[in-house]
DNA sequence: GCAAGGTC
């Protein structure tokens, strides 16, 4: 839109205006040129802000008129007031954020209309949807009486692109007007005065940088949603809504990196391997009570030291205190309450989803009893009246009394609220703005967020609490303990911040130099223990950290998760990542890209600031973001394969291959997972075997078997051990170079847990060594179903044998090869072609001298590349491969949770808890004996007569 | 049927 080079005069005192004639018609389109009254249209972002501007604004001329307009939410109001000494009669409407909306045009809008590659550069255009086409009736309406339009948008990028939709609008129905930006950080009266005494221009970069953002978010979120769900909805029976018709498998750059906050999260929990560590704690009682000592040290990994550590204690227990110490400490309030934190502190004190919660604040806000819930603001404006805002609370039955207490000088509870550091120049902090001791209406949510509010608001112009904390650090033979306690002096605003909390604990009173024999000194063992799965709280955290999303949108993210079945929220406000959402971040991990982590919104973001400083420009940004995201979609497109692999670990595929569907269905046995279906041998479309159940995906009880099967029936002989049965045996036949050259090739084996072979072959298969112990991998059961994941289906949290053997054939590295990940493959077969670097295919010979024999040679027939299978591997015995240095992925870390436990976890520790013998790393058993008792049989930790000596 | 961003 052309901006008009008419530049007002400059602002001088206004002069006194007359107050309009209530009777009297709003003045004729005057021209001000002229001298005469000049017609001004005023749009704000949203009704209220209309409101208020009007209302400041024509308070000094006696009063505004209001009337409809076409939207019946944005109504116009009418004022006479001087802009610069310039009489002017005012109009103040508003839009209701966005005025347009941005899209492919007509013939790219059908999901089957174009290759979803096309959308990185189909035409799109920006226009007014059915919805808001009355608002921009009554612009226009508006625009044509009017000289002047100015623009009382919020003061941020969004704001300023809704400023040039509204200039687009209004100058297409009046091109002479002139077009003037308002500038505010408060609707205050000095602040709103002053802006529209200092009109200045919008700013065309602000606007392009959302212009760049709308469109690569649009053109990113359309190919890659289009992509993956026509891709997956074919390929696999996705049935997590029960009606798979509508199933959309979106991609979006905030809701992708908001999953990956979950599934990473899920993965370190995976990934975790227990380790056990060793601390000495120390208690004593006296007539004051009782002291609990820790262990300056904290915890020692290595079991000897802290053994010898705790004998040298024990010989010699006199204790003496060498210090003790007192110190005030203060617990300051929480800062003044933004839209985030009133999210987190809703979901943790009141267990309410952020979405839930906006719903309700817009609620209080729209009632008037709370200020606008969508603000980065942690900081009250010095103008703003807090005494005013907690007067108004001293009525209230329950915090009156404080409110009360905090106006009262003498009480000294006062304390200004401390600045966050946070303003968003458009709003306060949430804070009350009118009394309430409960509404009628309202449910008991609303009664809680009003209540959260208050009660923040109050806290924040309270004093911090005051506690008195004692050390005391003694020494028990050279070793150094130490003991706190806490008294709290004064709750100042715990007293009215009920969820904060404070706890102290008295210790009795200790003198430097004095002595005493402990009550207790025990040698303790712990475990260290995986982080928690995310809360909405942690997730806001992350994304706020991250720069996903914004205040007002970060709930929407949130909740699409839900919607679009990635996630589930349990009911403690923990996200786990479903089966479908997993899958998904794995494809993309797998392909090596890094779509699902905040980098790529981080990017963007950086773009977005640079173009709105004017350090690049919007078509620069537009075209190097978009050829990157295109070139990545063409590359995902061609690596598909591993998207599929990764929804194949979970999904059925819907186009079976005509053997498996054909294969008579091989009862093994009952299901004892859901007693009522039996469990079945399949073939996977990958060729591996397993054992599953025949109500999958209803019931999702699973056994994998070895990824060296070649063939797998089930026989007619019952295993007489395993049950309650009956467990028929099946006939296997392994792969005669995936086996240790002691085992046979054919098996008739057990899945039931009585099968040690098959065990064995099955450990070996998932962690590529003959040096470990058979042992069922933690948390599984004896035949292999896992029990008690975080998860309600069983097999979500290990992958099938065949998946974690072919991570083995990552070897190919060492042989000039390059896996097709970026950084470490979990993928078979995927060898590259060293000359032209495409994925190989792989052939069986069926030539007299090499029957049967595997090799890869290079899809183009022109390229001469060509390798044995078993050349790769002569080269590198499989399972021979150390971990990656790199970045785990994450069949890396599954690799990890399985077979490094034994590696890792339990060095040297003797026997474990369930009575084994403990393993070093080197595979040989350690010996040792119980410090307590003496008894070879266990160790200290596990002593019956612990605590008797 | 697709994104994210305003807001009702």
């Amino acid at each position: 839109p052309k901006i008009s080079k008419f530049i007002p005069k400059p602002p001088a005192p206004s002069p006194p205006v007359s107050p309009p004639h209530p009777h009297r018609r709003v003045p004729p389109l005057a021209m001000h040129r002229g001298g005469g009254t000049i017609r001004v249209l005023n749009v704000a972002e949203k009704p209220s802000v209309a409101k208020a501007v009007a209302e400041i604004l024509s308070r000094r001329s006696g009063g505004m008129q209001s009337r409809a307009g076409r939207s019946p939410y944005n109504r116009i109001f009418e004022f006479n007031y001087a802009i610069g000494g310039q009489a002017c009669h005012m109009s103040v409407t508003s839009v209701t954020g966005h005025l347009m909306e941005l899209e492919f045009e007509d013939r790219f809008r059908r999901w089957h209309s174009c290759d979803p590659a096309d959308l990185f550069h189909a035409p799109v255009r920006k226009s007014v949807p059915q919805d808001k086409q009355p608002i921009r009736q009554t612009l226009e309406e508006e625009a044509r009486k009017c000289h002047w339009l100015v623009l009382w948008l919020d003061c941020d990028r969004e704001g300023e692109n809704i400023a040039y939709e509204v200039v687009e609008v209004c100058t297409g129905a009046n091109r002479h007007l002139d077009i003037w930006r308002a500038r505010f950080s408060a609707l205050i009266d000095r602040e709103i005065h002053e802006a529209v005494q200092h009109l200045g221009r919008p700013n065309k970069l602000f606007a392009d940088a959302v212009d760049a953002r709308q469109e690569i978010d649009l053109r990113i979120g359309a190919s890659f949603t289009r992509f993956q769900t026509m891709l997956l909805k074919d390929a696999f029976v996705i049935d997590v809504t029960g009606d798979d018709r509508n199933l959309v498998l979106s991609y979006g750059p905030c809701q992708f990196p908001t999953l990956g906050f979950i599934v990473e999260r899920f993965w370190e929990i995976q990934a975790h391997e227990p380790e056990e560590f060793w601390k000495i704690n120390c208690t004593h009682t006296s007539d004051e009570g009782t002291a609990s000592f820790a262990w300056i040290r904290g915890h020692l990994f290595d079991y000897a030291s802290a053994v010898i550590i705790y004998e040298m204690c024990v010989e010699e227990p006199m204790a003496t205190v060498q210090n003790v110490r007192n110190q005030e400490k203060l617990k300051y309030p929480p800062y003044p309450l933004s839209t985030v934190e009133l999210q987190k502190r809703a979901s943790r004190y009141f267990r309410m989803s952020s979405e839930h919660t906006m719903k309700v604040a817009e609620e209080l806000y729209q009632a008037g009893f709370i200020s606008y819930p969508r603000t980065e603001t942690d900081s009250f404006s010095p103008n703003t009246d807090l005494h005013t805002i907690v007067r108004e609370q001293v009525p209230h039955p329950v915090w009156g009394e404080y409110a009360q207490r905090l106006l009262n000088p003498e009480a000294r509870l006062w304390r200004n609220p401390s600045n966050g550091g946070h303003d968003d120049k458009a709003h306060p902090p949430i804070h009350p703005t009118k009394f309430s001791a409960g509404e009628n209406n309202w449910s008991q949510d609303h009664k809680r967020l009003y209540e959260l509010v208050v009660r923040h608001f109050l806290a924040c112009c309270s004093q911090p609490a005051v506690g008195a904390e004692t050390t005391v650090e003694i020494d028990i033979a050279g070793e150094q303990f130490n003991a706190s306690g806490r008294v709290v002096l004064a709750k100042n605003y715990l007293d009215v911040y009920r969820f904060d909390s404070w706890g102290g604990t008295l210790l009795p009173t200790y003198n430097i130099g004095q002595q005493f024999v402990p009550t207790t000194l025990t040698l303790d063992s712990g475990v260290t223990r995986p982080p928690p799965l995310l809360t909405e709280a942690d997730l806001l955290s992350c994304m706020d950290k991250a720069g996903i999303g914004t205040d007002a949108t970060m709930h929407d993210h949130i909740k699409k998760l839900l919607d679009r079945c990635y996630a589930t929220k349990d009911e403690n406000m923990h996200f786990s990542p479903t089966n479908l959402g997993e899958a998904l971040v794995m494809g993309y991990d797998e392909m090596g890209y890094e779509l699902w982590k905040p980098y790529l919104r981080s990017m963007m973001e950086a773009d977005m600031k640079s173009v709105s400083v004017g350090t690049k420009s919007k078509a620069e940004v537009l075209e190097s973001c978009l050829q990157q995201m295109k070139a990545c979609f063409l590359d995902a497109r061609v690596n598909k394969a591993k998207l599929l692999d990764a929804m194949g670990t979970y999904f059925a595929r819907s186009n079976r291959p005509p053997n498996e569907t054909q294969s008579p269905i091989e009862v093994v046995r009952p299901c004892g997972a859901c007693n009522e279906s039996e469990m079945v041998l399949k073939r996977r479309p990958t060729g591996d075997f397993m054992v599953g159940c025949r109500s999958y995906p209803q019931c999702r009880s699973v056994v994998w078997l070895p990824g060296s099967i070649s063939e797998a029936s089930v026989s007619n002989q019952v295993c007489p051990t395993c049950g309650p049965g009956p467990f028929y045996k099946i006939q296997f036949k392994f792969r005669r170079r995936d086996i240790p050259p002691n085992f046979d090739v054919d098996h008739l084996g057990c899945v039931g847990g009585c099968d040690d072979i098959l065990k064995e072959l099955t450990e070996i298969s998932r962690f590529g060594s003959r040096n470990q112990a058979a042992t069922p991998a933690r948390g599984q059961t004896p035949n292999g179903v896992r029990q008690g994941t975080p998860r309600q289906d069983l097999h979500t949290s290990f992958r099938p044998a065949g998946q974690l053997n072919n991570e083995n054939q990552s070897v190919m590295h060492s042989q000039g090869f390059r896996s097709t990940h970026t950084q470490n493959s979990t993928d078979a077969g995927q060898v590259l072609c060293t000359s032209c670097g495409q994925p190989c295919i792989s052939r069986t010979a069926n030539t007299e001298a090499n029957r049967g024999r595997k090799f890869y040679k290079c899809q183009d027939i022109d390229c001469n590349f060509f390798k044995w299978e078993d050349e790769l591997e002569n080269a590198t015995p499989r399972g021979r491969r150390g971990r990656g240095s790199g970045r785990q992925t994450p069949a890396s870390a599954s690799a990890g949770r399985r077979g490094g436990t034994q590696a890792r976890g339990r060095r040297g520790r003797g026997r474990n808890a369930d009575g084994g013998m403990f393993v070093s790393a080197t595979g040989d058993p350690v010996s040792g004996c119980c410090f307590t008792c003496g008894d070879p049989t266990h160790f200290a930790n596990a002593c019956p007569n612990r605590g008797r000596r």
